[in-house]
Formats: structure tokens, C-alpha cells, sequence
DNA sequence: CTGAAAGCGCTAACAA
DNA sequence: TTGTTAGCGCTTTCAG
């Protein structure tokens, strides 16, 4: 690594060394060269020593192309990333991007990224790489929305884990990894009832994402656990700023709640928003808690306590699960859920 | 895209057709089928329909691995990330990187991410995909921290473009494309003139950052042009919300200005935190402008004014120039500056 | 306009 | 333990 590859005469600087240009140099055969690449134990001592003294004199390193048509295997993970949101908090997708590259090099992976061409197709991006033979596998992230993608690469039996549940067929033969978003609700309702908050308010989306019903429960039954009312108390609205500042203008007119707990940073912006508006303060007269750890809840005065999705761990455990499902390796569990942190600043 | 091709029998769901599958389908040799993907006009217009009604029943999409060892090329290019850096209002890698993956696409490029697994090393990565012909050129976005990536890579022969300009050389051979940073203050700073505004403070980063500096002279030559002070009104600091706090609340008290603009939309923030401390309303009473216009410029009370990098611009740019390096065509300039936007918010 | 032959660089079998 | 042979799927000459 990073030791500068001697530049032998006679050698296009833009062609890098083969197989054969090691093999002559170590006076061996190529066949010699490939083993000592991939299987070391194969050769003597002293013959190994020569062939990696010629690899390492000639900065030599198998082509990827010829090595990929040989195993038939690319090496790489494909990820469909979505287009940017703005005005929004989303920064999860972007920290387990960094994450999965992270992990993805721990075990010999790439990731190569796409977009959908057509957004109106599922599957499109997928089928292409998949029937190119371009990536061994994929990282599927949009489950989230309930998007039948994880289905219908199911049955075209390719491989691939997704990081969130399939919540439409609890029954999917895919692997996956997912966050318990209602267990790190549950965490921020009872931080706020160990500081004392008995009526807490909930601001999350609408009915129809599964996804906020699960975090939903997370705050309801912590509620319920210790005997406090919920209802009057629950607001579902659009992910906006604008929607997180007027329901909370409204639950704190109608329910005069002390507490929120919010489905994602950006409504629980909404609601220091509205706090500010009061001339309330964060933290000291009402305190808030968002979802998600987004740069924001980071910046923002006084500080948001946000619940925090160990996206690294997540990262590593798709990657295992990854090497599984390529392996033909049976899983024992289909899925794995995580438990999340919370973060704990200014605002409770 | 998104037909179902159709299952052949006898041929495993795991192995994608190949040329002879299709040759043989459509009654013509191999090479009739390769021709009629990569140069159509060759083919006779009813042998053309043959094979290509053949290739949709098939299904058949070209074998990368074998298409990349006999072409010599991966249709992949390389992009190092880093990683991410918590509670600063870095956005514009992610943004750009959404970017990037589109505008690849439209030139038949896919967008392979790649991390230094040596952070010391400024050629980590680089040099093995290089070596292993796995990529076939670079996107080099860190050159702002004057890294020596760029030259290093100019040395080696490596195809690639940089995001930013080669501060430390400007004579680089290689293709870039850059976002004017002094254009952009120099927008924020007559911004915040045309309102009225004479006492305007700058706060940026240390003196040895180049970029920091450039940023700095749209402030300072939209003072001078206009025949006001500069004196006394700039501070350069570290890049990071409490300092901004600290360095607005020194220059509030020092030098009385009713303006300020930043190097960064972190620390723009800092500045906002300071207003927020002392009962100031930021947009009455002083105004403040970011840089980045990150997701925390838009979220944030009463929204911030922030210089937004066009960055889907960038892209297409940077696309372009590699094209321009993988056919060698020589380039009428080396550099490439385009021009950023104010995104005008409440806090001016 | 279509077909035959060669080979990109590598690794999996097998033979020595 | 090492070398020989074959072939992954494709495209690029070059003949027909």
C-alpha cells in the first residue's frame, strides 16, 4: 500500500503488470503466481517468497475484469440511492452509506452506486445490473416505504439484504437488518418520564407508514406502562417543519402537554419552532425529542435530543448477512433488529 | 427495462443468457448479435428486428466482466468518501455525490465508492483500483484541503478530474471543475449592501485555509468596492458552531456590526446562537449569511440565508471532463469556475 | 453484410 | 509442489 510500483522499461505506464510479466520475472509459471495469490499455502516457502518479491517489485494486483469473468463474481455490492430530499432531516441514509463502504472494505467489497432511471419502476436499476452480472449482490434501503422491491427481487432470486423489515410478508425468505424504531421511542418516553414529564405529547406521520405506527407504539406503550393517558395526546401529519410547528401549536393549546416525542428531527424542529414563537424554552418549559440524529438536532439551539440508529453496526451486520446469502449459507434468523440510542442535549 | 424476461427452460434462474443463447435464438452467428448491440447500423434492417426481438425474449443484457477484460474498460469511476464528520453542516459531499450518480448514468458510467483504508496515506485506494484496472478514471473531490492527491495522481498518469481547483499548482495538467466561493460571498455580501447593511463582519476560517482566504476576498473586495471599512470586522476561526458563537459575540461587542457573513453555514449558526443569547432577532435586528445552504440553513428559525454551491451543475461538468480525459481529447481549458446562488431566507 | 478465428487476464481442473 | 490445458463471454480483426 501506497509503496510506489517500480516502473519497468519497456512498459506502457498506462498498462499495468499481468500474471505473466510476475510470473517470468520469479521464473515461475502463471499458474504459480495465481496460487500464491490466492492460495499461499499451496507453495513452498522459498517459492512464495520469490513470486511476492517479484508481485511487490512490479506493484502487480489481478485484473479485475479477467478475475470477475473467471469466478463470475464482481466484487461489488450494488446501492440504489434515492435523490436528496431537501428541507428535510433525512441524513440517515447518507451516515449508512459512509458505514456501508466502511464494512463493505472489511470484506472485500465495493459499493457501486445507482439511481433509478424510471422512478415509477421498482425494479428499475436491479434488473439491469443484476442480468449484466455487474454487482454479486445487493443493499436494499427503500423498504421503508413499503415499496415492493424486496418482493419482487425475491423472486427473481437474486441476492440481496435489506436494511428494514419486510413488513408487507413478515413470511420473506430474504435476510434483513432493521433498527427497532419503537424500542427507541420507548427510550425517549422514558427518559422524559424519569425527568418527571407525565403528559407527553406524540407528533408522527400519517396512519399509512408502518413504519411511524411502529415508533408510534414506542411512546404510547411507555405511556400505558406507568398508567398515563395517551389519548388527545397524538398528532399524525406530513414530515415538515411547517406540519411539526402547527401540531404542536395545537396539542399545546388543546392537551397542554410538558413533553414531545417526535417521529424524525425534522418535526420535532417544528415543534422548537413553535416553542420559540411562545417564547418558551427548550429544555427548561417544554422539552423535545427527535428521531433520527440528524445534523440539525445537532446544530440547533438548544441542542434536540434525538434518538440515534446505530447505522454502523446495521452496516456490518448487512454486510454479514451479505456474505451469507452469497455463500448459500442457510441463516439461522431471517431478520435482525438493532436497538437504537438516544442522544441526550439541551432540549429535555 | 422492467419487462419480465422470459424464463427459458433448462436454463438456471442464477445464469443470465449470453451472445450464443441469443445467436442461436435468432438464427445468426455471435458476432451478427455483438454488432447489432454495438454498431446496429451494420446489420441489415430485418436481421436487426430478428436479433433484437431475440435479445427482449431473452432478456439478454451484455456480460460486464467479459465486455470490461475484452474492452479494457470498467465503466466504473472512482469516488473516495470520508468520513462523515458529525455536528458541522457538511452537506455538499452528499449532495454532490446524489448528483454525480445521475449525471454518470446518462454518460454509461456507474459510480464506485471507495474509502482510504490508511487515512495517513494520501493515495489510499487509489492506487489499487488503478493497478487492478477496476475503475476507469477518478473523481477527486477532497483537493480543497490542499491534499496532495491531485498531483500525486497527475504523476502517476491516472485519469481523473477534480472537484476544486489546484491551489497548490495552478499549472496542474488535470481537467477540474470549482464553485467561485469569493463569487459567492461577494452575492452575499452585496445582498446584504442592497439592504442597507454597511457594517458587515466576516468570519471564516484560519489563514491557511486557501479556500477560507478566497471565500474572504468576496467579502472584502464587496466592502472596499463600495468604500467601506474592513477593518476591525473580520475574525478566522475553527469550523465549528461554538466558535462562530464565540467569534460573533467578540465582533458584536468590538466593532458593532449589523451584518455578518460566514464561511460556513456552521458557523453562520454559531452566529445565529449568539443573536439568540443576547434577545437579538436574527433578520431584524442583525443579519446573518451561511455558506453550503445545508439542511440546518433551512430548518433552522427563522431560516438562513446561505450561498448555495450548484452542485447537479458540477456534476455534469465533471462527467463531461472525463470524457473529455478517457478519449484523450485535448482540453481547451484545464479549469472549469461556475458560479454559486443565494439562497435568500429570513435571517437577512 | 455476415461468419470464423483470436485473445483480453485470470483461475479451476488436471497432469506431471 | 509445479506446469499444462482449457475456457469464462465478449469484441476486434480479417475473410467470405
Amino acid at each position: 500500500m501506497g509503496r510506489m510500483p517500480e516502473r519497468v522499461p519497456g512498459r506502457l505506464p498506462g498498462s499495468p503488470p499481468t500474471l505473466a510479466d510476475v510470473a517470468e520475472r520469479a521464473g515461475v509459471s502463471r499458474q504459480t503466481v495465481s496460487n500464491a495469490v490466492n492460495n499461499a499455502e499451496l507453495l513452498r516457502p522459498d517459492t512464495l517468497e520469490r513470486v511476492r518479491a517479484a508481485i511487490a517489485e512490479l506493484g502487480y494486483l489481478p485484473n479485475r475484469a479477467a478475475r470477475n469473468l473467471r469466478t463470475r463474481s464482481s466484487h461489488l455490492l450494488g446501492l440504489r440511492i434515492s435523490p436528496h430530499l431537501e428541507g428535510t432531516a433525512e441524513a440517515t441514509m447518507d451516515r449508512f452509506v459512509h458505514s456501508l463502504v466502511e464494512a463493505s472494505r472489511g470484506a472485500g467489497y465495493h459499493v457501486l452506486l445507482f439511481d433509478a432511471v424510471d422512478r415509477t419502476d421498482p425494479l428499475a436499476g436491479y434488473d439491469d445490473l443484476l442480468r449484466a452480472t455487474a454487482v454479486d449482490a445487493f443493499v436494499v434501503t427503500d423498504t421503508y416505504l413499503g415499496n415492493p422491491q424486496a418482493g419482487l427481487l425475491d423472486e427473481r432470486g437474486a441476492p440481496f439484504v435489506a436494511f428494514g423489515r419486510p413488513w408487507d410478508d413478515p413470511g420473506a425468505p430474504h435476510p434483513w437488518v432493521d433498527v427497532d424504531g419503537a424500542a427507541g421511542t420507548r427510550l425517549a418516553t422514558d427518559h422524559l418520564l424519569d425527568r418527571g414529564h407525565e403528559r407527553i405529547a406524540w407528533i408522527g406521520w400519517r396512519k399509512d407508514s408502518t413504519i411511524g405506527e411502529d415508533r408510534r407504539s414506542g411512546w404510547s406503550s411507555g405511556l400505558r406502562d406507568r398508567g398515563l393517558p395517551t389519548s388527545g395526546l397524538a398528532s399524525r401529519v406530513e414530515d415538515t417543519v411547517a406540519s411539526g410547528r402547527e401540531a404542536s401549536a395545537v396539542l399545546l393549546d388543546e392537551a397542554r402537554p410538558t413533553a414531545f416525542v417526535c417521529a424524525s428531527d425534522t418535526l420535532a424542529i417544528g415543534v422548537l419552532h413553535t416553542l420559540a414563537d411562545r417564547g418558551l424554552s427548550a429544555g427548561r418549559d417544554v422539552a423535545v425529542v427527535g428521531f433520527d440524529d440528524s445534523q440539525a438536532a445537532q446544530l440547533v439551539l438548544p441542542g434536540l435530543t434525538s434518538v440515534r440508529q446505530p447505522l454502523e453496526q446495521v452496516a456490518v451486520e448487512v454486510v454479514r448477512a451479505l456474505e451469507g446469502v452469497m455463500t448459500h449459507q442457510p441463516r439461522p434468523e431471517p431478520g435482525l433488529l438493532l436497538v437504537p440510542t438516544l442522544s441526550v442535549r439541551g432540549s429535555s
